[in-house]
RNA sequence: GGAGAGGUGGCCGAGUGGCCGAAGGCGACGGUUUGCUAAACCGUUGUACGGGCUAAUACCCGUACCGGGGGUUCAAAUCCCCCCCUCUCCGCCA
């Protein structure tokens, strides 16, 4: 969420945000709200004020035992017309707040203007591999090998489930233990696994709501929704809460299963496991002073990386345009990890820096060395998604006769398994 | 699921209708003392919103806020109702 007050000083800015973000929030008519709130304010603090003070004054003269009936007759019917205003104020102030709810975060001066197509490729790592036979799709590895199963997850699920099994189990689980050891014990994380049921604050405290409400499943019975990300009871772990300056940066690393109704998105990667409803995560939470946030940026980007390069897979780094950045994001890249089976590049990570949208939203606050309390920068990353780094790994790692090599990396975590077959 | 207890400022904790934005303590900040540190002593110390004045998030005024929402009252931290959360005990269960 941006600041009103911030949005009042800064039309032009806010504006020409909405508009690079490719959003339809509604900035004319949150201009007129706050308008309209500000002169009930100022109109009905004037009455209350002198409704606190007739009130002392009837305090003291009942003490003496005097008669103030008709007086409070009097202030009765004063109370009612700032009760009357205050109900004014209250619906203004909700048709306000759920129109700023709507208003995108503001795009970092860095960062492209325009749509998808205008996203830049800012770095490559590693390069094709040349096979020397065609590389086959992640599916068919997978049933040749029988490490996934996608006919017997839709019979349990529907579609778009994917069951692991036997040593693609293993990889799966290989691959998460691999992932949270390299951040945790060498870029500085500390572990957390979250609840994946949330609450509705929650939801909407990192900004999947109001907006993403048709991408998540819910379990309406009891007001939860299933986490799309950990990143959402990561970052509201701290919600309402003030960090001491000296407990910043702080750094979290979270697995978490991931659950996406990926609306919208039918007919499209609907063969194997690179779109599915559910799917394993490690997620990537930084909470910085202000001042750093850019720098963690960058360097929460290469943290993400490490686990790509230490697999030795393939990708490419992406800045984002504005209007294909997520809705509380200020910058975002986005890694894509080469998947030689589709022929294409598979976004595994998305490394965003929100700045104070999500901390103002969900109330996280810092207390500088001076005392004064301020918002915090909230910064996240997959570090990395679990499903299409698998389809990396057995498409990259595939030899002609069938068989998958174990990346040296995860070998520790496999038994010492060198090759799946 | 049943019974009970409780939720007050950065933290702990007093406060059952007006003189309570709220005692006291801790912490933090400033100062005195001090070779340094510690201790002691003195002082300061909530947030949000609106308005005024501004270079200013400095200052002044006002309003609101004692888990959240509603009600009673001239007046609510305090009384009433609903909800949420925490703790203890019992039951059920992985």
């Amino acid at each position: 969420m941006l600041d009103l007050k911030f949005i009042r000083d800064n039309v032009g800015k806010v504006r020409e945000g909405i508009k690079k973000k490719n959003s339809q929030a509604d900035l004319d008519e949150i201009l007129k709200l706050d308008e309209t709130r500000r002169n009930l304010l100022k109109e009905v603090e004037v009455m209350k004020a002198e409704r606190n003070r007739v009130s002392k004054e009837l305090g003291v003269i009942k003490s003496r035992g005097e008669d103030i009936s008709g007086k409070s007759a009097e202030m009765k019917m004063f109370s009612q017309k700032i009760k009357d205003i205050d109900s004014e104020v209250v619906d203004v102030t909700q048709k306000l707040d759920c129109l700023m709810l709507a208003i995108p975060n503001i795009p970092n001066e860095a960062v492209p203007v325009g749509l998808e197509t205008d996203n830049k490729t800012v770095k490559e790592w590693g390069k094709k591999k040349d096979f020397g036979f065609k590389p086959l799709p992640h599916w068919e590895l997978c049933e040749k090998l029988d490490i996934a199963d996608f006919k017997r997850a839709s019979k349990v699920s529907g579609t778009g489930f994917v069951v692991f099994k036997g040593n693609g189990a293993l990889l799966e689980r290989a691959l998460i233990n691999f992932m949270l050891d390299v951040h945790i014990k060498e870029h500085g994380y500390k572990e957390i696994i979250p609840p994946f049921l949330v609450n509705e604050a929650s939801m909407t405290g990192t900004g999947q709501l109001p907006n993403l409400k048709e991408d998540m499943y819910s379990v309406d019975k009891e007001g939860l929704y299933l986490i799309p990300t950990a990143e959402v009871p990561v970052t509201n772990l701290y919600a309402g809460e003030i960090f001491p300056e000296a407990e910043l940066p702080l750094y979290h690393a979270a697995f978490s299963a991931c659950f996406r109704k990926e609306a919208g998105s039918y007919g499209k990667d609907t063969r194997g496991m690179k779109r599915i409803h559910q799917f394993d995560k490690v997620e990537l939470v930084k909470f910085v002073v202000p001042e750093s946030s850019y720098e963690e940026h960058e360097k929460l980007l290469s943290d993400a990386e490490k686990i790509l390069q230490k697999l030795g897979l393939h990708y490419r780094v992406r800045l984002l345009a504005s209007g294909d950045m997520s809705f509380a994001a200020a910058k975002c890249y986005d890694i894509e990890v080469y998947s030689p089976g589709c022929n294409e590049y598979l976004e595994v990570s998305s490394c965003s820096n929100f700045e104070d949208f999500q901390a103002r939203r969900a109330n996280i606050r810092y207390r500088a060395q001076s005392g004064k309390t301020a918002y915090v920068h909230t910064l996240n990353a997959s570090g990395v998604a679990l499903p299409r780094t698998f389809i990396a790994v057995l498409e990259n790692f595939q030899m002609e006769d069938g068989r998958i090599a174990v990346p040296e990396a995860l070998r520790p975590y496999m038994g010492g398994m060198a090759y799946i077959d």
